[in-house]
DNA sequence: GCGGACAATATACATGTGTATACACGATCG
DNA sequence: CGATCGTGTATACACATGTATATTGTCCGC
């Protein structure tokens, strides 16, 4: 089957898992009959599809279905088309991301700086993890349908926005403040975003390199953010 | 036929134009008997598909052929597939680009931070601008075949380059030193293209207040970056 | 045990794709 | 003028896709 650490995608427990919110929103099923395939199996088999040079826009129905070892029809009885089933992934995506970087984030909450550190570091390593779920949030960006790029739009804003608060809560910490936050979150968060984009087609030897260098430019854009908060005043 | 400001594919002056460098590289035919179809034709008929949802990737070869007006196999006399020409059209949008903000950079060469602003205007004038040129390279950055990408990252590099050197000099002129200028620069260029990602999906009004987001976010990265610097020494 | 319901399949069809082959035109040059 | 060659086209084929329809198999409640 397909097994992914904190239990995103489970090996397969009947009723699928946590994550969820969206996956099977309906689990008031009387018995289910016999349920062989589940929208988790399929959502698998599409992340095992997307490679460095697949974008989710260009999996084919049939390819999911033959990869999930169904036929093409039993697709139609988890998602309407392709389109959902990627939006679905999307917000999964996102939901786990967030959940891991949340967790990193309370494990160091230390100084200003091993938080960065420590985020971006723990987003390294699920950039390399082999369920390639940050890869979907990665890439599939720019295209794809409106409800597709509206779905990718609301899991960064949602890390945006964790962001801003813990940024807030960081520097107040600190004994000082944020010249606009919520500016200094979204520029953080695509700044990362971008620069993981350009890790993933790189090989994983230039990580530490890579991880230094955006280390580097969230500390000069809060620093930046410090030092305009000073000038403001 | 097609016509683009800054003489990047011309209505057809028999030769194409300037800009080429890859733009028919033979110009050295005999006669040239009888030139129907040009390759700038096909580069034109390819951005006039890809629209906010389209993708070049999702282009097929006899939809460009039916947008410029040919039968699907006069196709190949110009490119051997749609990975050539998407690749071509990468190049043209980013040596576009880069000759559009250059001229940009000298027209207002003051102060550092006029520079900043001028530049992120006409970043997003080009944004809106009807040849779709720069949403090319707005949302091809993560998908495609690895020449594809390579591309892409090529022309985004080059950005750079410009930029940091740039960067540099107005640093200089303004008696200071830039910690980490490469850096500075490669930051500045993906936080530019991602938030332009960004204002390609969502209505021209909010472009003025996205210009000024953008705007602060870069004053931010430079001012850590000259803070980051005296820390340093 | 059995009828019915429902998951999953098999078959089929219309459409779009990349490309191979063969052909038609028109300019060029001997 | 006529041969030739470059350019564009028409036709064709094998294949993949999304989906409609009909069919099978298995489990449940009776």
């Amino acid at each position: 089957m397909y097994i992914v650490r904190q239990g995103m995608i489970q090996p397969q427990p009947a009723v699928p898992s946590m994550t969820s919110t969206l996956v099977s929103p309906t689990p008031d099923m009387p018995h289910a009959r016999r349920q062989g395939i589940s929208r988790d199996d399929l959502l698998a088999a599409t992340l095992k599809l997307i490679g460095p040079n697949r974008s989710l826009s260009t999996v084919s129905l049939r390819e999911v279905a033959r990869e999930a070892g169904i036929a093409p029809n039993s697709f139609y009885r988890q998602f309407r088309d392709m389109d959902e089933l990627s939006i679905a992934l999307i917000d999964l995506a996102g939901s786990s991301l967030r959940t891991i970087i949340g967790q990193a984030r309370e494990r160091a909450t230390s100084t200003e700086r091993s938080v960065i550190r420590v985020s971006v570091e723990t987003f390294m390593e699920q950039l390399r993890a082999d369920d390639k779920l940050l890869h979907v949030l990665l890439r599939e960006g720019a295209v794809g349908s409106d409800g597709f790029k509206h779905a990718v739009e609301r899991e960064l804003t949602y890390f945006e926005d964790e962001l801003r608060i813990d940024l807030i809560r960081l520097a107040a910490a600190d004994g000082a403040t944020l010249y606009e936050p919520a500016l200094v979150a979204k520029a953080i968060t695509r700044l990362v975003f971008a620069m993981g984009a350009i890790a993933i087609d790189q090989p994983p030897e230039r990580d530490p390199a890579l991880i230094e260098d955006i280390s580097t430019m969230l500390r000069m854009i809060i620093t930046g953010s410090h030092a305009l908060e000073r000038v403001a005043n």
